[in-house]
DNA sequence: TGTACATCAGTGAACGCGCGTTCACTGATGTAC
DNA sequence: TGTACATCAGTGAACGCGCGTTCACTGATGTAC
């Protein structure tokens, strides 16, 4: 085995707990250099802490609990960075846009915990994302409610938007090569027209 | 080793080049049965064609070698099937319509092979699916000079069309406890909107 | 027609690797007396 | 204040696995004479 990047500082008896969030963090950082799923492991990330692999069964039953506690951690981290970007925004439109381009731009950024978000671990349905489309579908419904959204059906507007906000950030980072148009720009023209929003 | 599945009926010298074929198609069906990228390793493509690894390396330089080569196969297969969908339409949105419904029930029928394209291998960015934006622009092209689609940038309308019907078919098979709206509903609506089609 | 030979598709053993997971353990810390 | 003890966070060695890749080889086939 190779000697550990970090050397860790033990903690104290009843103190454990702390190294969890060391863990998740650790985590985070492997998936936001590789930007692959597959590096994740519980030997990388016990190397990247400074720690032995079997440390880490503290705190979770195995790999897979690992990855469904990253994947949940990561869908919140992405909520509260779409809620503080429409919070305060008046105009429901506007709210509506900066969540989708927070989503994009977050994506992109953060690819390898969003390509982690939208897989399938163990065979299990990915459930953890439903959230995301219920907080989309509220925000749709306020523009319904303003008369600046046609939409007679936004549960499944919201979906089609989801879907294809997501494929933007998947689609993009694979096909590098492609004259992408701007972000901003397609995120705005995708949602504007998958929805009907009237600027 | 496990025994090999399937017992190989050596070639004659000169014929050796029927294993190529052999091998693509031996991945294509893990693909479809595992509908995952990692699924396909030389063992285990190998194992279905009851063949040695070691085999392999005469038709193909390394993995990263054949998995590139099943990307270009799975784009050609899929443009054929866009193809044939829209051969004979003489209406340019029909037929438009027609090749989106075929990328996402091929995709979703295909899962891993579809997957398998919209991944990069080895750092390289994907090009292989840069011919299907441009099949896609010509289709979309056709709407345009008969006044049946309101875009004044097919090029870049085109690509977050694709990115989105990407997005359906991958979120889609992921969040698969969410009650998504029927698919070829979802792609008419989505493409429609994002092309501002004319009925 | 028969025989020696060259070809080359595919074999089988071997290598080193990183992985998930288990297990008995160690040793610093806090606590009870 | 000093000492014995219990706790428990983390160690280190070990396991078996499937993988990519290499290498020297084998043995059926086609060909030259």
């Amino acid at each position: 085995m190779t000697r550990p990047a970090v050397s860790h500082q033990r903690n104290k008896p009843g103190e454990g707990s702390r190294l969890r969030g060391r863990i998740i963090a650790a985590a985070f950082e492997i998936l936001d250099e590789e930007a692959t799923v597959d590096a994740v492991t519980l030997r990388a990330v016990a190397r990247r802490m400074g720690v032995t692999a079997p440390a880490l069964y503290g705190h979770f039953r195995d790999l897979n609990d690992l990855r469904g506690e990253l994947q949940r951690t990561a869908f919140a981290d992405l909520h509260a960075a779409c809620d503080e970007a429409a919070g305060g925004m008046e105009d429901p439109v506007r709210a509506l846009l900066a969540r989708c381009q927070t989503i994009a731009t977050w994506g992109i950024e953060h690819l390898g915990r969003y390509r982690l978000m939208f897989t399938k671990i163990d065979g299990v349905p990915n459930v953890a994302g439903q959230a995301s489309v219920d907080r989309l579908v509220a925000a749709v419904e306020e523009c319904v409610s303003a008369r600046r959204c046609d939409s007679d059906d936004p549960q499944t507007d919201t979906a089609h938007l989801l879907a294809a906000l997501n494929g933007l950030v998947l689609t993009r980072t694979v096909m590098d090569g492609f004259p992408w148009p701007a972000l901003t720009r397609a995120v705005h023209d995708i949602a504007t027209r998958i929805l009907r929003l009237a600027p």
